[in-house]
DNA sequence: AAAAATCGTCGAAGCGCTTCGACGACCCAT
DNA sequence: ATGGGTCGTCGAAGCGCTTCGACGATTTTT
């Protein structure tokens, strides 16, 4: 391994002023300057990351605490991943992939040991265990998600509420009354996942005040489980016209039932879902959708972390709004009473 | 923070002693090990990880680099991601992640700056650029995929070729004799990435030994790419009734298609798919297909690496072999003509 | 013309840890 | 009893870098 020393050495001059070439903290002459850099070049120098970590107490690296579980929407969690990885890479840093598995003592093994300057943590519950301890430490950190407490932390997520909204009222302004929200795996709601439960209050609320009949039923994915729901929701809701669907695994199921009991889409029903855009065009029905914003969500959160880790940030908020697209899920309600019943 | 120093005063014992305590790499007399391990506790000590490496010079960070792209599978990249890391922390070590972006620099970067003490490699072309660096560095590697030059390399994957020929076995013993194969987006196939190659390599020499017609489709994902693709295959094979779909975004297309169509699967048609099992047993139909153990592969990438990195390991070559779970997409061949023309 | 500020560079201290050699204390065989 | 081993512990020397203060050499100010 080639070190500073031996650039130095090379290039003639002292090791701080390698060293001052590398970090620009003092003002070096021109002539110096290329020449140390050209030494740099020549000799494929690399500067030792423990060395660095050590001598200036930190390390360029942000961990990114990941989900372990697998029931949620996967292909979102990896953009929200990849965008930290790319976005984190451009401002010189590295990013340290941590599994939610270890919980709260990945938190105090990695600030502890100055592992990561930072942290990101994804999946947030409403109580998570780890931000009493992230709120200690001192260290900046940034949710993808929003517990119930927000003090002194930062958050980036979508504006889940606003998005339940806005489903609602776009079936309600196409005149459904009745309308089954088709949810998460049930574990999703036990752990009070807070994007889940805040759609949920959007739907809600706004129904509430359009005048709107919800009937919502988690839902694990596939195509058995669907089956199921969708024979309680029309059993206990003959009536109903419109769907919103916040579960990536229940949407092809759904689709594929409605057409197989001759509702057709969007005529006789409509479906309005809450999913990456991605999945909203690869449907087999094009979707009118809510897209989760995965790689803008990971962009925001390590550009705060930098603003932060550079004295510049500030603990904040951010709710990204909710675009609603129409595409081709949705229509006005039948004014005839509700489709025929297929062979279901 | 906590140092060394602070624990060896507050135990009454001298730095190298915690030290050893640490690493068990002298042997330390019952009492003063508690004794430390006690103040260790006490003080809420973590061993700096930058000292650490700087001395130690080793980091115990282990680097896994995933594909940038999203063209394919992400929950099967995801999953080995994850299986890396949870089985990296049971070794003690942390993953770093690198998207394939910064490419062959990266590899640099990491093995040069000493930040990770080994790297997997994930999404390996034929030719990659990262490989000949990989090899001189003389960094541990594991490579999930399978280069065309594997020497001095050790490479885990699943046995491709030998899943494409039972994917043809299983069909040919169910008396097919055409069958159409849809393969991942055009643009994997012109980068010559290795599973998608050899799966085709499997595929096309088990069916010219068991006289069987091969026809090679690649499609991107989604609904009307595959439409366009589904029609283009029985225009010129009419007489096709097996599939072999190794593309998850294509799975479910191709399953509404051939129903709205009238061919029903399995009578009419038969459906084999590589994909993850979960995708396998939650499509619309349940597939006979050959599971892409990822998190297995995820699993031994890490074993074999930190057995490297202990001295034991050694350069081979794993593929793992395949296994095709029957499910309730593949039948017999119909014995009559080629089912009817739907209204498509 | 002298004093003050600025610039470019260097030497040295130290970040927190690992590890090597040393050294008593003790146990065994002779 | 005496020499040779272990065993348990310690001190000190770095690992490769950052950063602070110092110091000539310029440049600016007065």
């Amino acid at each position: 391994m080639v070190t500073l020393a031996e650039v130095a050495r090379h290039a003639g001059v002292s090791a701080s002023t390698v060293s001052y070439v590398l970090s620009g903290k003092r003002s070096i002459s021109a002539g110096t300057r290329q020449r140390v850099e050209q030494s740099i070049r020549e000799l494929g120098y690399h500067p030792n990351a423990g060395a660095r970590a050590l001598a200036g107490s930190r390390s360029n690296i942000i961990a990114l605490m990941v989900p372990l579980r697998t029931d949620m929407y996967v292909p979102v969690m990896m953009e929200i991943a990849i965008a930290v990885a790319t976005t984190a890479r451009t401002h010189g840093y590295d990013v340290l992939l941590l599994t939610g598995e270890e919980g709260p003592d990945a938190v105090r093994r990695v600030t502890g040991s100055g592992l990561a300057d930072a942290m990101i943590l994804m999946d947030v519950e409403l109580e998570d265990e780890r931000l009493p301890l992230l709120r200690q430490t001192g260290r900046p950190s940034v949710l993808i998600g929003l517990p119930a407490d927000t003090t002194g932390l930062t958050c980036v997520d979508l504006d889940f509420t606003a998005a339940g909204a806005l489903c609602v009222e776009h079936l309600a302004a196409l005149g459904h009354r009745d309308i089954a929200v088709i949810g998460e795996a049930p574990a999703v709601y036990e752990r009070h996942t807070g994007f889940a439960e805040r759609t949920l209050d959007g739907l809600r609320t706004r129904a509430r005040e359009l005048g709107v009949r919800l009937l919502h039923r988690p839902c694990e994915g596939g195509y058995d489980a669907m089956a199921a729901t969708l024979a309680r929701v029309f059993d206990e809701r003959p009536a109903t016209t419109g769907f919103v669907v916040q579960n990536e695994s229940a949407i092809e199921p759904l689709l594929a039932l409605l057409r197989r009991q001759g509702r057709a889409v969007p005529e006789d029903v409509s479906v309005v879902a809450v999913c990456p855009e991605q999945v909203a065009t690869q449907a087999s029905v094009r979707l009118t959708a809510v897209s989760i914003p995965a790689r803008q969500m990971g962009r925001y959160a390590v550009e705060h972390l930098v603003a932060k880790l550079d004295g510049r940030g500030t603990d904040e908020v951010v709710l990204i709004a909710p675009e609603l697209t129409r595409r081709a899920s949705s229509g006005p309600a039948a004014t005839r009473t509700p489709p025929p019943t297929g062979k279901s």
